[in-house]
RNA sequence: GGAGAGGUAGCGAAGCGGCCGUAACGCGCUCGACUCGAAAUCGAGUUGUCCCAGUGAUGGGGCACGUGGGUUCAAAUCCCACCCUCUCCGCCA
């Protein structure tokens, strides 16, 4: 959530971070809802003023024994007054904070301003793309050619959007997850978690996906729970309504989950493959950290993310998010994106986020300065990394001319010693 | 799912319609006194948030006793619903 203050004392501010977002809402709204919600506290907090002191008045008579007939009766009226306007006030409330919920982030000062995902900027490129003989396949159906994805099945089990993996995928799968979370926990620091795989709604709303995102996500029919969409949303609010210790800080989580997406809005797009499935697995990485370090943390973290494909040989590049393709919660985000040689593009495999104060705010998670008051902390997440995009890029990258595939060597203790999947 | 107990400041805990929410009492923490220093002891301090006024240090006021409603001039206290924790029982991977 935004700074209420930041939008009252500078609205110009926010109007133009909107702008640069291209998002509809409009802060001159906002500022009469908020002057209207202002005016009817002042009037009813006097009116309670009033109660409270002559309430008190009613209790020395009657201590007295004496009658307070009189006050009783100027007080009914008040009370009758400040019902009514209690309700006005609180749903005078309620408007300004369903507004200030809709908001998404700032965008830091080094994102640069773009209309869409054309004017992301690229930040670098790393490792070679291969050059193949002939056009390599699209990792579906080399998946399927190997035996090792089933989407038939998959429709049959479910519907559209989900894959079965068999045989090696399957252990592949399992493998990636044990790789990259030795990988972080080993390495780099992070602590591993297992969190819930459903969350309530205040945890939804807490990382930023509610309330305006609800047609992403699956819900629950019997509880007010939804699947989550990564574990962004666990992870993050861990610390919900906690104040961690300066000494604390950065703090790094991973996990490894499922996660649920429903996808809303993107029929037809990547339907071959498993780039976009209604479920999928991916490790997460969250980081919690000091204010005056977060960008410095965001760095660090993408590094993380860089060098799971280092350690895969595969190649990508990073790029930069533009203002007008950045996520709701985010003020910065790197995409790192892996080359998939038969679709001869980039595609996004790992996402990294500062979302400064902003889920800070929503979840309220804060920590206690050596001196001075608590304060909101910043926020972080990265992918780090998805298994099933993974897969598509190693599946792409490292396939044969004989249609077997040869693993990355990263690998290769974590798959029992196989080295290459051949063709049955 | 059933029965019972409980949720009050950083922690423990008292209060059970107005004199108790700048919330008794105890612990912790901060500062001070005593001390060469420390312990012990003594003293003082120790919630957040919103509105109004002020450049500001501040001052005035509202709200908050798990959450949300209700009754009342007045609710931590009475009523209703829900959430969570603990104990026991049942069911279950």
């Amino acid at each position: 959530m935004i700074d209420l203050k930041l939008v009252q004392k500078q609205p110009e501010l926010l109007g133009r971070a909107l702008a640069n977002r291209h998002s509809d809402l409009n802060v001159d709204d906002f500022l009469r809802l908020d002057a209207r919600r202002r005016e009817l506290l002042t009037e009813v907090e006097s009116l309670k003023n009033r109660r409270n002191a002559a309430s008190a008045e009613v209790a020395a008579q009657k201590r007295k024994g004496e009658s307070a007939s009189d006050l009783l009766m100027e007080l009914g009226r008040v009370a009758e007054r400040i019902k009514q306007l209690d309700g006005e006030t609180a749903k005078a409330k309620a408007d300004v904070e369903a507004w200030l919920m809709r908001v998404p982030n700032l965008p830091d000062a080094s994102v640069p301003v773009g209309r869409d995902e054309t004017e992301n900027v690229e930040v670098c490129r790393v490792g070679e793309p291969r050059d193949f003989d002939t056009p390599p396949l699209e990792h579906g159906a080399l998946g399927v050619a190997l035996g090792g994805f089933d989407f038939e099945r998959a429709a049959r089990l479910t519907g559209s959007r989900f894959v079965v993996e068999l045989n090696w995928a399957a252990r592949l799968d399992r493998a990636l997850v044990n790789f990259f979370l030795d990988q972080h926990t080993r390495h780099e620091g992070y602590i591993e978690v297992c969190p819930p795989y459903m969350v309530n709604r205040a945890t939804m709303t807490g990382t930023g996906q509610l309330p305006k995102f609800e047609e992403d996500l699956f819900k629950l029919r019997e509880a007010d729970y939804y699947l989550i969409p990564t574990a962004e949303v666990p992870l993050t609010n861990l610390h919900a309504g906690e104040t961690l210790d300066e000494t604390d800080l950065p703090r790094a989580y991973c996990a490894a989950t499922p996660c649920f997406r429903s996808e809303a809005g993107s029929a037809g797009k990547d339907t071959r493959g498993i780039i976009r499935m209604h479920q999928f697995t991916k490790v997460e990485m969250v980081r919690f950290a000091h204010p005056d370090d977060s960008y410095n943390q965001l760095e660090i973290m993408l590094g993380h993310a860089c060098h799971l494909l280092e350690l895969l040989e595969l190649p990508y590049r990073v790029i930069t998010l533009c203002t007008g393709d950045l996520g709701f919660s985010a003020a910065k985000t790197y995409d790192v994106e892996v080359w998939m040689p038969a679709q001869k593009t980039y595609r996004e495999i790992s996402s990294c986020s500062n979302c400064t104060d902003f889920q800070a705010r929503r979840a309220n998670i804060r920590f206690k300065p050596k001196t001075g008051k608590a304060t909101w902390l910043h926020t972080l997440n990265g992918s780090g990394l998805p298994t099933g995009r993974t897969m598509a890029a190693i599946l792409e990258n490292c396939q044969q001319k004989d249609g077997s595939l040869v693993l990355p060597k990263a690998l290769i203790t974590y798959m029992d010693g196989v080295e290459i999947i051949e063709p049955k």
